[in-house]
DNA sequence: GCAAAAGTGTTTCTCGTACACCCATGG
DNA sequence: CCATGGGTGTACGAGAAACACTTTTGC
């Protein structure tokens, strides 16, 4: 790259002084809650205080790549749903200098984290999250808005859910999202009237070993094509 | 800021070579089209082609002030409604180096832009968009859809539009948005029903001069409450 | 009068929601 | 048998869509 060698001329020296980084809110649903995973920083400004995966880029690095190699060292997996949120850069957010923070936000089955580091991995409810370094605490914000909205229009339930789930756990994680308490009855309506999941076999299994013994649904990626149109209305 | 002291430490030299932009897609409504703002860059590597209005930020500037400041030289004005998209970050994609640009999109009344400025301004139909500079053309791709999805859940119409402004306008801008017709006698009812517009007096003017003169509308600001709450369900 | 755009009224249909009720299991 | 969660059926109501019809201007 010409900005290498370039990095000390007059018009560029000006510019080419700031970092950039990655930070991922990834989400799971485990035990039941819904979880985003959390960090010990180790490096110095923070270390040991708790904040989101990620990390300084080497200029001449993807982000999606840098990003990609690090998820497979931190939890053995690259291969999940994520998507980017937006650019944090507020002036003062780093004490090393300007670094701006491209934010993702990521899904994943708990079943697809690499077992053994599972337990040393600080999957943390939604509901108790912890005071975070840097601005973390806004990012997770934004990301948990992020996650609410595209819940009810990309079938990102299942992203997070193992191959194999029951429909409790998909109303379960929506509750928990929403904070609200849904109509089973309509939301399984729902669910399968869009065609997108399928019972697998008579299989069955429950949760909490009481009542009727639910049915193990699993979802076929092939046959979403994309967003339902939405009528062209005002919704505000 | 400690970064620029720091920026040839060991460590930092390594992260610390990499620049910042802000680009900014502004939409407005003039002579019955939907237009966004381009410029003629005059910068060095694209030299006299068209792009996005955009800038390199200095390390120790706020992206939106410098943003700000940079609106106010090209248009006369800042203050309109803008809204963060997200970052490109593509590792080619500017040729002096690693540059990060942040994207936003706006929307401004014709009117508000300084009038001597209007004239020299390259606002272009958004059906009849060059290809532009950098990557600007995916960014005007992802503005685009941003501003199609926002003019269904927020009431920002009204930010393109005068202050007072006629109904058809407004059914206008939607029809050009979404490349389709609405049916207006069910489009101005809906946007009478949510009371947040309000005829301004006997007022009246037309477009083309033919038929029945309109009424003239004004928005209502302080009315909108926030989001309607959209009910928990599966649209995909 | 006629054309053209503004604006109103009415009917139909879809879909979200409420809720009554049945099913299958463990104890 | 009862408790508990899984699952189906039905009925109501709000709002989107379709469309017939009236109003007000210029020519």
């Amino acid at each position: 790259m010409k900005a290498i060698e370039n990095h000390d001329t007059k018009s560029n020296v000006l510019f080419f002084t700031a970092a950039f980084s990655v930070d991922i809110t990834l989400f799971t649903y485990s035990e039941n809650r819904i979880k985003v995973l959390l960090v010990k920083k180790e490096d110095e400004p923070y270390f040991g205080k708790l904040g989101l995966p990620g990390k300084l880029i080497k200029p001449i690095d993807d982000t999606m790549s840098a990003l990609n190699a690090y998820m497979k060292s931190l939890i053995g997996n690259d291969r999940f749903h994520k998507k980017q949120l937006k650019a944090f850069a507020d002036v003062g957010r780093h004490p090393l200098g300007r670094v701006i923070t491209i934010a993702y936000y990521g899904l994943i089955p708990e079943k697809q984290v690499r077992a053994n580091s599972m337990e040393e991995l600080l999957w943390t409810d939604i509901s108790k999250l912890p005071s975070l370094t840097y601005d973390h605490n806004r990012i997770v914000e934004s990301s948990l808005k992020r996650f609410r909205k595209d819940l009810l229009r990309y079938p990102n339930v299942f992203e997070m859910l193992d191959k194999n789930f029951i429909l409790s756990e998909v109303i379960d994680i929506y509750e928990q999202a929403f904070n609200t308490d849904l109509d089973s009855p309509n939301f399984r309506r729902q669910l399968k009237d869009n065609e997108l999941i399928r019972p697998v076999g008579e299989t069955r299994y429950s949760v909490t070993q009481m009542g009727r013994p639910p049915q193990v649904y699993t979802f076929d990626k092939k046959k979403y094509k994309g967003r339902k149109k939405e009528p062209i209305g005002l919704r505000f």
